[in-house]
DNA sequence: AGTGAAACCGACTAAGGAGTCGGGAAAATA
DNA sequence: TATTTTCCCGACTCCTTAGTCGGTTTCACT
């Protein structure tokens, strides 16, 4: 018999709760309790269902993390139209989310990197699993590109991946405070510079 | 008669093996009793000489990492020969830091921003102010590039400056866990074709 | 040496945290 | 209906933390 219907309900009560106040506070400065009280749950429900805090935890990035991840940053790159174009809208979405501060899953990514690292190692591995799909993907992708001819076929493959993620998460970052949405665009806008650049060229080859 | 010269020893003793477990375990990780017992003081010592843990930090900020992001992040961009060169080797020194896991200033900012993000106002206010000067520097340099040649006139220096703040926080993030050297490498790579990208497109008489 | 201020000590308080446990209610099963 | 299993309650323990405070040591200056 599979996992009662009551108990399932519970727990994804518990997890998305979680996961909004752990984004919203930081994971060490959120208490159970903080969860419990928002849910009118006690103490005895939470260790019912879960073994700890961390174990929670882990369970949440599991869960809600990295299937938004893939879903978000990694399923819409897949597709074999213009390499760069499906980049480009991917950001482009994933960033709009987060200009309407919604809960924007690849921020979260970010966040609990800059929290975790050096600290828990067991949630680090789970994060950087999450990472490491999402680098592998992009590198794919940029692969197919310079097949397909949308990409110089001298481009540093993953290269381009890395410096890809990093402006990404770090744009982020940015667009917390500070006039998200014009930054957002400008960011964007530079973006397709930077993808003009990586472009086949017909003329020159002082690539490496 | 100057501030007591044992005072400020003390003071400065405290600040910098704050700054470096702050660092290390994140500032709401980190008891005030931990920064004592690597400098076996006292609870009376810390608080004769702040008025709180968060008060503390936030002379921390003014007098360590304000100071280093302006020698490291700010000052080199700011000389008078050629913008795009000036930034690569600004980015190449911090970055080379970073890979000898030294304490390296550009990247405690993004952590603290993280970390304080919706948490704590005022210390983000501060933490934002580095941020603002950064951001005026870099674009301020690349205005000059526009106007020496360097950079295409057409483009937005305030776009370029987000771009590249945003990519430098990110790699660091990257850089954290995986392969730093090997990141650090092809992230200066793929800046560098950035770069190219926004150099005036005519092959005229300024690049060759 | 004597004195007052500066610097420091460390036990203490109050608050809040994770995790435990005996028991009770609700639901499933017999 | 009776009984077992599932799910949840909340008081409790033990621990850590920021901050306090009365007292002691160190130092500068007479």
């Amino acid at each position: 018999m599979e996992k009662s219907l009551k108990r399932m309900a519970t727990m994804q009560r518990l997890q998305t709760t979680g996961l909004s106040l752990f984004y919203e506070k930081g994971y060490y400065n959120t208490s159970v309790d903080d969860i419990l009280k928002r849910l009118s749950l006690s103490k005895g429900a939470f260790y019912y269902h879960y073994e700890s805090k961390e174990d929670f935890f882990i369970q949440i990035i599991e869960n809600l993390v990295v299937r938004k991840v893939y879903s978000l940053l990694i399923e819409p790159i897949e597709g074999h139209e213009h390499t760069l174009d499906l980049i480009t809208n991917c950001f482009e979405n994933a960033l709009e989310t987060a200009v309407h501060n919604e809960l924007d899953y690849g921020f979260v990514l970010n966040n609990f990197i800059n929290e975790f690292n050096g600290r828990n190692e067991l949630v680090m591995k789970h994060l950087n699993e999450v990472l490491k799909v999402w680098e592998v993907t992009l590198v794919s992708a940029i692969q197919r590109g310079k097949f397909n001819g949308h990409i110089d076929r001298h481009i540093d493959a993953e290269g381009v991946a890395i410096f890809l993620m990093s402006s990404f998460m770090g744009i982020r970052t940015l667009m917390v405070e500070t006039a998200p949405s014009a930054r957002k665009y400008r960011f964007m806008s530079q973006l397709r510079f930077y993808f003009k650049s990586i472009e086949p060229k017909q003329t020159s080859q002082y690539n490496q």
